[in-house]
DNA sequence: ACGCCTACCTGCTTGC
DNA sequence: TGCAAGCAGGTAGGCG
């Protein structure tokens, strides 16, 4: 899905461009886009008339804050996107939910894998949504209608950037840990927001390698790992997110970030660093790539 | 804690 | 040309 940045991007334009919109109808064409157990014929009710707010993000997830006080998620996984369509606009095949505004203009869902999801949340807090494992001990509150602030995204780790996110928190949080970097920064209970391409970008950038595991870094290694995680992060956003094929911001426009990629997809291409090729191999059933030179392979003998 | 598997979906690319 | 396998930014839940 879009990672951070790219979520970042989205909610960025739609803060611009839909708060203070007011949805006066919904149309939901994939039933299952709306979180279980709410009916999408309960959600259409619910959410019209309703009036945005204010648009931001946590970790994956766009966050429609109403003026009410209920808040509408989105997570968008693989191929999620929010698209403020101009009156008169083609119909997509891929919208899954259309948002008809006061003013004409439409809000889509389009989600071509169908992978995402759209909440409906009361005021006063929401149920934390798609932390994976990190949240699978901690199902409060289910079913039972009311939720406290604090269980907002409770099973999320922190987000890499903010002020916040310093050293010493990263260093606290890999203590002990003999997971794998790659595993690791891929895994949203321990950090928020970053995925699949920009897990290889960071470690490409701290000349860590995937295979690394957390207890083997030294101080250097960890501020370097934290450094480069928000870089990486940081020009993203910058760049209006890294676009392959389905990802576009709000205005529909890919953003410039893939370009700018120094090992996500570059199988086999030279490392702008040291000119060897760079090589893919599979950790935890994600692709990965990396330098087989700068990202040395982790032996027992690295660790010191 | 950790890792591995399967599911959820559709479309594009690759290889025979 | 055609067809099947493999691949894709992400989680959720189950098992060991």
């Amino acid at each position: 899905m879009p990672e951070l940045p790219e979520v970042e991007t989205v909610a960025r334009d739609l803060e611009r461009w839909v708060a203070g919109a007011t949805i006066v109808d919904a149309t939901v064409h994939w039933d299952r886009t709306i979180r279980h157990p709410q009916p999408a014929e309960r959600f259409v009710a619910e959410i019209s008339g309703a009036t945005i707010r204010h648009v931001d993000r946590r970790a994956k997830t766009v966050l429609l804050h109403l003026e009410d006080g209920r808040v509408m998620t989105v997570a968008l996984r693989m191929t999620g996107a929010l698209i403020v369509a101009p009156p008169g606009s083609p119909e997509d095949p891929y919208a899954r939910v259309v948002f008809a505004l006061a003013d004409g203009r439409e809000l889509r869902y389009r989600d071509l894998r169908k992978f995402g999801r759209i909440g409906l949340w009361p005021g006063g807090g929401l149920r934390s949504v798609g932390a994976g494992r990190g949240n699978r001990s901690r199902k409060v509150a289910e079913g039972r209608g009311r939720y406290r602030i604090g269980e907002v995204f409770s099973g999320h780790g922190p987000e890499p950037l903010a002020r916040s996110f310093t050293v010493a928190r990263f260093r606290e949080r890999l203590a002990n840990r003999s997971a794998k970097l790659k595993s690791l920064l891929l895994d949203q209970s321990f950090i928020a927001g970053v995925g699949n391409i920009y897990a290889d970008e960071a470690l490409w950038r701290a000349r860590l390698h995937p295979l690394r595991t957390a207890d083997t870094l030294d101080e250097h290694d960890v501020r370097r790992l934290h450094r480069a995680t928000r870089q990486v992060l940081r020009e993203g956003v910058r760049n209006r997110g890294a676009s392959f094929s389905d990802y576009v911001g709000a205005d529909g426009e890919p953003g410039s970030n893939a370009e700018r990629l120094a090992v996500y997809r570059r199988t086999g291409e030279p490392c702008y660093r040291c000119g060897r090729r760079i090589e893919r191999i599979v950790v935890g059933q994600r692709s990965t790539h990396f330098c087989p030179r700068c990202q040395r392979e982790p032996v027992a003998s690295d660790a010191t």
